[in-house]
RNA sequence: UGGGGUGUAGCCAAGUGGUAAGGCAGCGGGUUUUGGUCCCGCCAUGCGGGGGUUCGAGUCCUCCCACCCCAGCCA
């Protein structure tokens, strides 16, 4: 971890840890990082990731990933595998320390017997159906079921012949016997373990029962020795059942917290949404540089530190929150600035003919790689009659304040020199096809002695040189700040941007990307941050993903302008 | 009179009785061979609302309001 990660100032979590370490109920700190592996991991669980393993780096403490894998109607090797590639890629290290909840399947069915022995739990014969309308409403308290005072005996016959395999699914349950009249419904006799026969992605057929969620958490984080267990808002309510069964058991009993999952605006940020989005193709796949998991992130050209700086920065809190997704493009520009190499790639091109060059001259001219770092050097970049300049640098009128290029202006060639534009070149459809500009000789490097302002500076690439390349234009999935926000009968997909990909195929870029690799990130000059694609650049047919634009201020002004 | 939470600027978020941090966004200015970066300045007499306690309240008490979560054999 590098050391700009100077957390933000305090929070309620680091508070309570403090506190308990003070107080001396716990004298260390170990967390963990829980995902059920039945989807991809997305930017919301980068919160977490950071989180839970940023706690225990500044606690000197440990974090451990452990798979909640106790649901094998969902579950899949794919997405254990998926998992860990994402949390190894965002920069942490569980050590030796990876653990899944199906290891611990022996041990939490001997608990189960314990708590069948002292009477807190029984096997019941009620349906799905019935169990829910014994449940009760939020208003109204629930009525206990009629086999919930069977013997011990019987229980553990029962519950025995369950795991054997004797019952169907969902002909009985175990259950916990708590309060069918408590305000909190997850104390009303919840479900400890239901009969599911399929095959889990890690113990294969050897189990036919499997426990439910709140019945395994506490016990996943009991044996593991976690002091402070992270979870979400929602689970609040669940607190008192994860004490209960801790407490009944008289194990070691870590301390659950509860904090508010991320939220961002022009993005959805739950795994039903997401798989809807790569089901009805809305989307190439997971790892869709648009979607805000952490493959498509990473596909889109996100570095591990911004997405650990941008955790950083949002803060940890109870309050439900939206985070502005400018906050997630700052941290984003703030660390390629430094780091990615400057290039010059026209998007748009257009044709410019320097009429007083030589026709047959080629001059070779230094280029910085990065103005914020010299020590990366620079490279060399050819230089010829006839250049490409972007479409969008050319006016035919040019508005107040601008100074790119329009008829009989001068602008700056970057490294190169200082040309001005004559005439434009016309089709008969009477589309501007070429300008016709004349250079300064004595401009050579960009500047000149007589201390001349030349204000536009444009990026460009030598038609004889240049290198045809794939530009994909990645934009926010989404035009809603609030994708939910729709009308009667639509659902979120409705408001997906039908721009959010645009793909040039004739982008012409300056010689050396054609040493690009999967994955190496650059700054396209004036245009914006982009990444070779991990799946789809090669040297042969070279595509680039705009991962995020500059800032661009000429287009606050222009907007002033026409206000 | 079901239970559990949360309300500090446009968006996050510190603040733990002593007179409202910080970041993002926005606005204004400077530097600049990227209209990028960087630098400087501005941006809550105000902390959901009303009462109260106190020399002093975002912090304590009290009443009220708004919003979020819970009725899976999902997690």
């Amino acid at each position: 971890m590098s050391e700009k990660e100077n957390k933000t100032s305090g929070n309620f979590i680091k508070a309570i840890i403090d506190e308990d370490l003070k107080s001396g109920k716990f004298d260390r700190v170990h967390t963990r990082f829980p995902p059920e592996p039945n989807g991809y991991l997305h930017i919301g669980h980068a919160k977490s990731i950071c989180l839970n393993f940023g706690l225990a780096e500044e606690y000197n403490g440990k974090c451990n990933l452990r798979f909640d894998d106790t649901n094998p109607l969902k579950e899949a090797q794919e997405y254990i595998d998926a998992i860990i590639e994402d949390v190894r890629w965002l920069g942490f290290d569980w050590e030796d320390r990876l653990f899944f909840a199906s290891d611990y399947f022996e041990k939490m069915y001997e608990y189960a017997v314990r708590l069948i022995k002292t009477g807190k739990a029984y096997v019941d014969d009620l349906s799905a159906e019935q169990i829910k309308e014994y449940r009760g409403t939020l208003t109204k308290p629930g009525t206990e079921s009629p086999f919930r005072n069977r013997s011990v005996e019987e229980n553990l016959d029962l519950f025995e012949r369950m795991r054997k395999g004797e019952f169907a699914d969902g002909e009985k349950v175990l259950r916990a016997k708590i309060d069918m009249k408590s305000g909190n419904l997850n104390m009303r006799d919840p479900v400890m373990y239901r009969i599911i026969h399929a095959s889990h992605p890690r113990t294969g057929d050897k189990w036919c029962i499997y426990p439910m969620y709140d019945w395994a958490h506490g016990l996943e984080d009991s044996i593991e020795g976690i002091t402070h267990s992270i979870c979400t808002l929602e689970f609040e309510d669940h607190r008192p059942l994860y004490d209960w069964f801790l407490d009944q058991l008289g194990i070691f009993h870590p301390r659950q917290i509860e904090f508010a999952r991320l939220n961002l605006n022009y993005t959805v940020l739950s795994k039903r949404k997401l798989l809807k989005l790569v089901e009805e193709g809305h989307v190439s796949g997971w790892d869709d540089p648009r979607m805000p998991t952490i493959a498509g992130l990473r596909r889109r050209g996100y570095t591990p530190e911004a997405i650990r700086d941008f955790s950083d920065r949002i803060g940890v809190a109870k309050s439900n929150s939206v985070v502005d997704i400018a906050l997630l493009d700052h941290c984003l520009r703030e660390d390629l600035n430094k780091r990615a190499l400057r290039r010059m790639v026209v998007l748009r091109p257009l044709k410019v003919v320097i009429e007083n060059y030589p026709e047959d001259r080629e001059e070779e001219l230094e280029a910085e790689n990065n103005p914020e770092d010299p020590s990366m050097g620079s490279r060399k970049l050819p230089f010829s009659k006839v250049i490409y300049v972007e479409r969008d640098d050319f006016r035919e009128e040019a508005p107040r304040k601008w100074f790119r290029l329009a008829p009989g202006k001068e602008v700056r060639l970057k490294h190169a020199y200082y040309i001005t534009c004559r005439e434009a070149v016309k089709n008969e459809q009477g589309e501007i096809v070429e300008l016709r500009c004349t250079y300064d000789p004595a401009s050579k490097g960009g500047w000149t002695k007589d201390g001349r302002k030349v204000k536009g500076t444009l990026h460009w690439v030598s038609a004889a040189h240049a290198v045809p390349v794939e530009v994909r234009l990645y934009d926010h999935l989404f035009l809603k700040e609030n994708p939910e926000e729709v009308e009667e009968g639509q659902d979120f997909t409705a408001n997906i941007n039908p721009d959010s990909l645009i793909v040039l195929n004739n982008a012409l870029a300056e010689p050396d990307l054609k040493n690009a690799k999967p994955g190496d990130r650059f700054q396209f000059l004036r245009q914006g941050y982009f990444c070779a694609d991990l799946k789809d650049h090669s040297s042969e047919h070279p595509v680039f993903n705009r991962t995020v634009t500059l800032r661009d201020s000429w287009a606050k002004i222009e907007k002033k302008l026409q206000s």
